[in-house]
Formats: C-alpha cells, structure tokens, sequence
DNA sequence: CCATTACGTCCAAATAGCGGACTAAATATA
DNA sequence: TATATTTAGTCCGCTATTTGGACGTAATGG
C-alpha cells in the first residue's frame, strides 16, 4: 500500500478517497485566512504528494471553491465556498444566543468577546463583539480556523475533554501545531493547567502586549460546544481583574449551555 | 482573462474528475436550500449514476459538507461548507456598495429589494433589504441559488449577454430549468423580452398574488455582474407604478456598477 | 551571483473509482 | 389492505482515473 502514508482504517467501502483529500485541503487553506497558504505547506501538512495535493488544487481553482494569488501564488478560500455556505437554512445555533451573551460582556467588561465552535479537529470563530475601551484587540476574524489548542479557546475546549478523547486530537493535530511551536507535550500541559482553573489563560496573546482569557461551553453531557474568549491589553487582564472577568464569562457560559442542550449534538 | 470564453473539455490533463463531480453535487444540493434535495434528482441533473453520486455523497456527509435529513433522506449543505466560506476575507465586492443601494430601493419604493450575483450558471441571492409596507414578499432568503432564468433576477442578468453567450448557458441548464418547468424556448422569449424592456418582469411571482421586477447590474465592459431586484404584491407593481420602481432601480443599478468597475471580475 | 527552496508537469503503474445489476425500503396506486 | 412503482442504497469485476517518482523551471535569499 501507501509506504509513507498511515492510513490504517480500510473499511470496505470508505467512500470516495479523493473527495475526502479535496475537503482535508479545504481545510487548510481556510486556515491560511487572508494570507493564504502555500503548496508547499498543504503537502507537508497532509501527507500527500505535491503531484496529488495540486490536481485536486487545480480543480478546485477550476470550480472557484479556491483561488490563488498571482503575486504569491499562495491558495485562498474561494467564492464558490461562501456562496455555498449562504445556502444553508439553519445557521448555527448557538449563535443568536450567542450574541446576546457576547454583547452583554463586551459590554460589562469593556473588551472584544468571541465565540469559537469547535469544528472536528478545529476551534473556529463565530462571532466577535467589540467593548467600549478605546483600545481593542481585534486578534482573531470571525471565521478563523486553527488546530484546537493553537489559541486559548481551543485550549479551554480541550480542557472539557478525557484524557482518551484528547489524545487522538493532538496526534492527529502534531504537524499543524507545529507551526504555532507547540508539542503535544506543551499543549498538555496548558490544557492541564485549563483544567485546573476552569478556564485558558494567555499572559502573551497573538499581539505583543495582550492577553486573552476563554471558558468552556459544554452541553448537557458536559461535551464542549465552543469557547467564550475574552482579549484585552495585558494590564486589562491582570490578576487582579482576571477573576472578575472570568466570573462574568462563566456566567453567560453557563446560559450557552443551556441553548446548547437544545442542539443534538 | 476573458470569463465567457471557451472551456472545451480537455481529456488531456483536466484535474480530478472526482472532485469536479463532488463539485457539481454540493451545487445542486445548495440549490435544495432548506428543503435539501433527493439522490434521485441529484442523478438526473447531474448526469452522474447513482452508485457514483451516492459515493461522493456519502463522503461529503462524512466531512460534514452535507447533511442529511434522516426522515427525508434529502441531502441539505452541511456546516463544514458554512464554516469553510467564512474563513474567506474578501467577502463581495458589491456587497457593502450594494446594501447602501437596496437600503435606498426599499425605502424609497417601500417593497422587498434583494441583490443576486451571477456565479457560473447560477443566480445566487446575497443581500436582501425589507421596506416599509406592511406587506412585504420575501420569496427568497439569503444564499438562495437557481439556474440563471429561473427568476427574474437571471433573466435580467441573461438579457445582457449575447446570443451567443447565452446558447451554452441555457444548453448547460436545460434539465434544471425543467424544474421550473421552463423550457430553453420560452426562457429565450423572456430574455428577449428583458432586452427589449430594459428590465425583467413577472406578474406572477414565486407567491400568488406578487410580482417581481428585476433590473442588471453591469461591469464597465458591459458584462452583468449582478441584477437588483423587487418584489411585491402584484397592486404595487402594476403598470402604473412600474415605470417610477424601474426608474428608481435602474438609477441604483448605475451606482452600483460604478462600483462593479473596480472589481476585476 | 549562485544555492536553495518552491512550483508545476510528465508518464508508466496500479489503485481507486466506475457503473451495470441487484436488494431493500418507501411511496403511490388499486 | 394488497400491489405496483419509485427511490435509496450496496456489491463487485473491469478499466479509466489517479498516483507519485523524477524532472525542469521559477522564485527566494544569502
């Protein structure tokens, strides 16, 4: 079979190999955002040969699901994409909840609130809302994608989650982390710490004198749905606020989760 | 980078097939909206076979690109999908132009203003404004996606092509346009018609009792972009009203090609 | 300027996908 | 309710499609 290539499950009929491959691009080129991403990168980061990683590429330029970048040359999330995303009915439904939750904090603390969902192997966020301090860290856009524990809301996702349901995420997540330097032994750790205090706590966010802090949102089986996150200036999210800010976070957490019981999964 | 021109198909290096035809699939499901769509009309306009949609399907269902409805066995376009257009930075071009154009239509005309860009063989509706009179017609939502001519928003966009640009559309859209049980004859007639007008026009909307007034959107080369459109009860769009509503769309539509020239596409 | 890295393509080999034919389930009709 | 018809889903041998090592070219950087 495959020599380089794990791919130990053969179920008997798995399906359509390349479609799968085609959506595991997908995947990572919604991760590059704004900057796009680099073939080079798509092939380290899903295993595939450069040859295999660019026709289906080259097709998906074809189908406007990516395009590219003449200057770079790097992929980005298509048209095709956010036009086929309009068509579904049911937005997500945390989300209405979700804004009146996020409102109510930005409000009472001031900074930029979010909501992150986890996605599969990823944290993506949803929705952002802005305070009123006249300095915002605006860290994250709203359709962000990273690896579940990149940033702090997927560590406090993380943190809901058993140590035999951890493992298989970080392993599976080991190359693309990589680019945010973590180890899977530094990212259990954190989410070690997460689950000690409730919730993720960075001292030095993505920006140069930030911090950012985020909970869990749980259903009712206690499986993590998203992550509230809070991002401040530092000296916003000292010690001596933090605790106040997380007591108002777990509080709107908490009536999330309630809408979440109503959502299957 | 001529768009209209000739994609003959080339057997010599065309991509990946599979993924093209996954493609093709998530399109058609997009256009089941919140209905969601059958294996069986998914194997008829597609072309494709059963056992090979239904593969591809079940593929897309696992990646959480589609969903299915376990009760209807329909298949409806999944959050992965969603999440995936998210991540795209340059949202559209027209879009923020565009609502400051339809804000105005609504409330200047007091009816139901929507947006809808030509994308490939499709019209897709991506901003919709509500007016001020206490009924309005809201026939399509947001992401809502039909073959060009199946509405008056593509029979707009269509009047604006030549003959010899619309011949392969319409060719390519037959067996979809039948479910609107319109033929490439008749569409051919309507389009004629908007040519002639200026301006697409349905007495009898999508709703009994509405109408449907659309006008195009183009580029500085001529080429639609786009097609504003205005739904109403059929009293508010009747022959003496509709001169003053088109004036004012047209108007509109003027603006918002200025905008349109920026845009490279 | 040359070394290094990344992008894109070719083509023989073979694997993953194709689609005819079938069964089961659901729906329409009698 | 019983029967016919339509639809969903699966099996499996054949081959067309995909694969991936190797190569040439363009971009980057030192």
């Amino acid at each position: 079979m495959n020599a380089g290539d794990n791919e130990e499950p053969l179920t008997v009929q798995p399906g359509s190999q390349t479609v799968s491959r085609a959506m595991d691009i997908l995947r990572l080129v919604a991760c590059g955002q704004e900057h796009g991403v680099r073939l080079t990168d798509i092939v380290n980061i899903s295993g595939l040969n450069r040859p295999t990683a660019r026709r289906i590429l080259k097709t998906l330029l074809q189908e406007q699901a990516v395009e590219q970048d003449p200057l770079t040359r790097r992929y980005l999330i298509g048209s095709e994409l956010t036009l086929l995303g309009l068509a579904r009915r049911r937005r997500f439904p945390l989300l209405s909840a979700a804004s009146t939750c996020l409102n109510h904090l930005a409000q009472s603390i001031g900074d930029t609130a979010f909501l992150s969902i986890r996605h599969r192997l990823d944290s993506i966020c949803i929705a952002r809302q802005t305070g009123h301090h006249p300095i915002q860290v605006l860290s994250i856009d709203v359709g962000a994608r990273r690896p579940l524990g990149a940033g702090v809301s997927g560590v406090a996702i993380l943190s809901c989650l058993s140590h035999d349901e951890l493992q298989p995420i970080i392993v599976a997540n080991t190359t693309r982390l990589e680019q945010s330097s973590l180890t899977p032994e530094r990212l259990l750790e954190k989410v070690q710490q997460a689950k000690e205090l409730g919730y993720a706590y960075v001292q030095h966010g993505v920006m140069p004198g930030t911090s950012a802090v985020a909970v869990p949102v749980v259903n009712g089986q206690g499986n993590p749905q998203a992550a509230i996150t809070i991002t401040a200036m530092s000296d916003r999210l000292d010690a001596s606020r933090l605790s106040y800010v997380v007591g108002q976070m777990k509080e709107q957490a908490a009536q999330l989760s309630r809408h979440a019981e109503m959502n299957g999964s």
